[in-house]
DNA sequence: CTTCTATGGGACATCAAAGTATCATATGGG
DNA sequence: CCCATATGATACTTTGATGTCCCATAGAAG
């Protein structure tokens, strides 16, 4: 199936702006291979494209977690499908937790709240199933692990690491470090 | 001592823009305490004002960095200083690590690389105490020590993780993940 | 073929921030 | 007191991006 206008405008802006956070709309359409107008045509105004992106990102986020944190699994189990289905989703991931901009716009605060909230659960999952330890503060646990995928992603996009090696390295090193795995499964 | 104008400009300029990389010139001066006009007394633009406030930090970096790094002992040990050293500096850190800006001049390329070629060295060291894994590739670590560094020092900003529990958090994340500490000194 | 819709591209208007110029004032040394 | 230097404040110009408008055109549907 082919991709709406829309979509090819929201997906460059979320690359684009990732990248630089000072893009001008012209960069953005240019990288979604549409002309000044029609990004206009679909978005009232830069405000507007961005804010529907946040939540739009926001959405995705929250599809791509939602059926990997409601099945019966254990919270390690989930925790490494969840990292392997973000990863690519990098740039998405950035915008939901990370943007103080539309600090005041409660459809956003929304959306971001609904996702930290998914990361939160499944941090406290790993807690009572013993593979986080109790003194560490569950925000550093969600903290941590947000910029631990977000961090693959980037890796990956400049080349450094293998698209494939990145989960285990993320599930690897959030586990158990980066010495030894203690448990060298999966 | 008291700082000249122009240093509180700088340090205005990178706690500023690195909540807000959009923040204009009137929020800088007003963070720094001074009128838009004796800013311009100090740097002839915008972009001049953002090159010497990367290239500041750059310099910051090594100066934090370097004493630490050349002193004898352990990598392990080093890690430790380097962490609790840096993380205070996590804006810092952010502007002379991931500032794809100034990505042409070579000023500002000089100051990453020797800042990323300590990281690295540190972390070959690590590498060979066994401290770290060998089948870990350098560039993951690298990367990883950076964000977690960067992490801390926005969950302190947040006010999520208190200041003083933040070093050992990194260390121990880094070095063991987030279960039972493996090495639960210092 | 005609019509409807979406688009590309370019000309233009508007606006916010960058950058410039000037004056009054404070502070500190002689 | 007088001068030099640095600053705050404000008014002004310039610039670059945003936002608007229009027209030609391509493609799909009738």
């Amino acid at each position: 199936m082919k991709l709406t206008t829309r979509d090819r405008i929201i997906a460059a802006a979320i690359q684009t702006l990732a990248s630089n956070p000072v893009s001008t709309l012209d960069e953005i359409a240019e990288a979604a291979g549409v002309g000044r107008a029609t990004l206009y045509r679909h978005f009232e105004s830069r405000k507007a494209l961005i804010k529907e992106m946040i939540t739009d990102a926001g959405q995705k986020m929250e599809v791509a977690i939602l059926p990997i944190l409601t099945c019966p699994l254990s919270a390690e189990k989930k925790l490494a499908k969840l990292v392997r289905a973000i990863i690519p989703m990098g740039a998405s991931l950035h915008f939901t937790v990370y943007e103080p901009l539309h600090h005041d716009d409660p459809e956003v605060i929304e959306g971001h709240d609904k996702v930290i909230g998914q990361f939160k659960d499944l941090c406290r999952g790993l807690k009572t199933e013993g593979i986080a330890s109790p003194d560490v503060p569950e925000a550093w646990l969600v903290a941590s692990l947000d910029m631990m995928i977000f961090t693959a992603w980037e890796s990956i996009r400049r080349g450094d690491i293998a698209a494939n090696d990145a989960p285990d390295l993320v599930l690897r090193t959030y586990l158990s470090g980066i010495g030894a795995a203690r448990n060298p499964q999966s």
